[in-house]
DNA sequence: AGTTGCCGTTTTTTT
DNA sequence: AACGGCAACT
């Protein structure tokens, strides 16, 4: 069968072209209409190869967008000839729609517009064989893939201690990142310390062909590798895609470069998109130089630069672009804005993290009810954008503590919990019998009395006879290498897995009641049920969460290829709530006020990435604080903290060299709430603004230059750290001052109600009415009459 | 075979 | 501080 048979069968699907053109024709093009004539311009030049250089909030998403309705109707393209290309499944998701909406209509018949990996799974289906695969093979998380090499590092007769197999999986990566198969590593990288890494490497990727499986990186790598071997392979996709458009250019690792450069090589109709100032994942393998060098691989090549902004005031904008001038090798852009002036960006210091905390959460109450000299803010237009997710905690506590809505973006998702994993270890063994990594997962989950021995058994069994794992057991179980309870177990397990095989065929059957009996019939709810811990109760509803999920599948398979690919977890909800994610998660949205709380040299720009990648790594941090600002439209506001704990160790920081590079025009100084001497802030306020250095000012009507800060610093010096908490406490905690008694009804956010039984210094012995007794730390409990603050 | 307790690591993250 | 992994114990 033709490989095109099933492409060819999406035209009928779709309006055809000349419909399209027709269509154009008649009613004029509204969607050009409101275009400035930058965005014109890149949606216009439909020919050849074009850059488009989109600045932080300049509508490239729109242009974009624009850019496919203009192909579809000026007839050029039918809308499966043209092939987009996205990092996110939202970000793909938002131009489907988007372009369905300027065409009036849902387009059917855009199968090529997703992720780098989505396509790149249907084009490997297509070609598996090629590739050494059938072309039902499955994909690996991560988890998979480290247990995997674990595997192989165990069986080399490594210490996998002193090659963790996170870290083997980190190096692997990095190399399918740069297209690079086991036989292509170079010498440089392949040195002493890593020559075992390249033979781990290369049996990796004998055991997952063996498996018929593939890592995300594979999914990119064999397509890429395809393409290089099959020149007829190549050009017949050449053809086929008319029009290739990229978004997030810039975030293109070399394999990503490689494969468009190979697709769009014949008619180089190639748009791309991005931002090298928001480049903020080269710690992933994504190449700024990309976009740095589009125009040198791609000759004649047409720039556009979309450089007016209609999100964020001046103040915003002045203040963005004064901090990422300190970037070398830019591709230069200018934004600017016809807004408002608005508000300054605000600056402000503070003694600890938990102060930090303890104030935004407080001025977004005031921003709530209007009173900070702005316009009442909802819950909803409030985000706290941090460098590390472990910044995050001081603030879910303080909300906690206080009743502010929040929800965290990003952050463990949905099918990363253990226990959807195991339901789908179970469904991928329903559907695919022959899937090892998900036998081994769930063999003895729930506890069937099948140790390592009996695994061992197992394993054996099957690598003697070539089959399997699951085939192993049947043949271990049939023989009676297995005795007692665990064989029994076992030989239930097997015929079950094999019954409920057999009733994907059912049609009397929905894939739902299906799984629903897998789980149920596996003893798998059972599990959770007995199982007495207060997560329990959340798994269960996690798993009657997936069976729902379902719902919009076909069938099981079709949903295990949508989780693979599809890790999204953000789940809308009605309420307001201030949004908490990291600045990566944050790159594409937009937010009227912004806080960017932990501007500490250190945490932000981050240590680790400085001692990684030096310059460069600064230079990426820089982007990042770029992309920090440029998120807020009204309102942002920076701080900092004197002292913050990291590992459980207090830690003294100085603010960050970035807050050195933000305008002082543009930036207003806060004084802290009056907590450290009332009047004394504003008077050296003036001393400091002398000096016209932001920090200095900072510094001074702040705890910088307070007596306690400074013997505090005196006797962190002593010490090798400070204890800013003892000082701290008969100031401003209140919250911290421990006045429980015994008996006492209190509240914990995780555990519910309950009763004192027992207090230890900070830490209290609490009779939970629902989760029985616990210890906790008194902070995390409130007295049930007593709101602090 | 399963449980407990100690030790070491952790904190850019998306597909 | 908190979690996961591993070893020693029951």
């Amino acid at each position: 069968m033709s490989s095109f048979d099933e492409m060819d069968a999406f035209e009928g699907a779709s309006l055809s072209a000349r419909a399209m053109a027709a269509r154009s024709q008649s009613m004029g093009a509204p969607y050009l209409d409101d275009l400035n004539p930058a965005q014109r311009e890149a949606v216009e030049r439909m020919d050849g190869p074009v850059l488009m250089l989109a600045g932080a909030g300049t509508g490239k998403t729109k242009a974009l967008t624009a850019r496919i309705v203009h192909l579809l109707m000026t007839g050029r393209a039918r809308p499966n000839e043209i092939l987009a290309v996205t990092f996110t499944n939202k970000a793909a998701r938002e131009m489907k729609e988007r372009v369905g909406r300027l065409l009036g209509q849902s387009i059917e018949g855009m199968p090529w517009l997703g992720t780098f990996h989505s396509i790149c799974v249907k084009l490997l289906r297509r070609h598996a064989e090629l590739a050494g695969l059938k072309s039902n093979f499955t994909i690996l998380d991560t988890d998979d893939q480290i247990r995997l090499l674990k595997q192989l590092v165990q069986a080399a007769g490594i210490d996998d201690k002193r090659w963790p197999a996170r870290q083997l999986a980190g190096v692997i990566d990095g190399w399918k990142n740069r297209a690079l198969t086991p036989d292509k590593v170079p010498s440089a990288d392949a040195g002493a310390y890593n020559r075992r890494g390249v033979e781990l490497y290369a049996q990796y990727q004998t055991r997952l062909r063996e498996l018929n499986a593939v890592d995300f990186g594979d999914l990119l790598l064999h397509v890429v590798v395809i393409f290089q071997t099959h020149p007829d392979v190549l050009e017949q996709y050449q053809r086929w895609f008319r029009y290739i458009l990229v978004d997030e250019y810039q975030d293109t690792n070399v394999a990503q470069y490689l494969w468009l450069r190979l697709l769009a090589g014949g008619h180089r109709n190639i748009c791309c998109v991005g931002d090298d100032d928001q480049s903020i994942y080269g710690w992933r393998g994504a190449e700024v130089g990309n976009i740095l060098r589009f125009e040198k691989d791609f000759p004649g090549a047409h720039v556009v630069r979309l450089e007016q902004n209609y999100r964020s005031t001046p103040h915003i904008l002045a203040a963005a672009s004064n901090v990422i001038r300190g970037n070398a090798g830019r591709l230069g852009k200018e934004l600017w804005t016809e807004a408002d002036e608005g508000e300054k960006v605000r600056l402000i210091g503070h003694w600890d993290g938990e102060e930090e905390a303890r104030w935004i959460g407080e001025e977004i109450e005031a921003m709530q009810r209007g009173t900070r000299g702005t316009r009442p803010f909802g819950l909803n237009e409030v985000a706290i954008l941090v460098r590390a997710s472990h910044q995050m905690r001081a603030f879910e506590d303080r909300f906690l503590t206080i009743g502010l809505p929040y929800r965290v973006i990003g952050g463990p998702r949905f099918y990363e919990r253990m226990e959807i994993r195991d339901a789908m270890a179970y469904f991928r063994l329903v559907v695919s019998p022959e899937d090892d990594l998900a036998f081994e997962r769930i063999v003895n989950t729930p506890k069937r009395g099948l140790g390592d021995k009996a695994q061992q058994v197992i394993q054996t069994t099957a690598r003697a006879n070539g089959v399997s794992l699951l085939e192993g057991a049947r043949i271990a179980v049939e023989d009676g290498l297995i005795k007692g309870k665990g064989g029994a177990a076992l030989r239930t397990l097997v015929e079950d897995l094999r019954r409920w095989g057999r009733m994907t065929g059912d049609a009397d059957l929905s894939h739902m009641e299906l799984a629903e009996i897998v789980l149920d019939e596996s003893g798998y709810t059972g599990h959770w049920q007995n199982d007495k811990t207060p997560e329990a109760p959340g798994r269960l509803e996690n798993l009657k969460e997936l069976v729902k999920a379902l719902e919009n599948f076909e069938n099981l398979q079709g949903f295990l290829e949508h989780v693979s690919l599809v890790m999204d977890n953000d789940k809308q909800d009605a309420e307001q709530k201030v949004s908490i994610m990291t600045l990566h998660a944050a790159k594409g949205l937009e937010f009227p006020a912004v806080f960017l709380p932990g501007w500490e040299d250190g945490l932000f720009p981050s240590q680790r990435s400085m001692d990684e990648s030096g310059l460069k790594g600064l230079e990426e941090e820089r982007r990042l604080a770029y992309v920090g600002i440029t998120r807020a439209e009204e309102l942002c506001t920076i701080s900092f903290a004197g002292n913050r704990r990291v590992f459980g160790q207090w830690q003294s920081a100085l603010p960050s060299r970035f807050v050195d590079e933000l305008p002082e025009e543009h930036v207003e100084v806060l004084t802290p709430p009056g907590l450290y001497g009332g009047g004394y802030g504003a008077a050296a306020a003036q001393g400091g603004a002398a000096r016209g250095n932001i920090e200095s000012r900072v510094a001074d009507v702040n705890v910088y230059n307070s007596p306690g800060w400074k013997r505090m610093q005196a006797r962190a010096g002593q010490r090798g750290m400070s204890q800013p908490k003892e000082s701290r406490t008969t100031v401003i905690d209140l919250a911290a001052v421990s006045s429980f008694t015994m008996g006492e009804r209190v509240f914990h956010q995780k555990f519910g109600y309950g009763a004192i039984i027992g207090i230890e210094g900070d830490k209290l012995e609490v009779d939970f009415e629902k989760a029985g007794p616990k210890k906790v730390v008194a902070q995390f409990v409130t007295s049930n009459d007593d709101i602090p603050f």
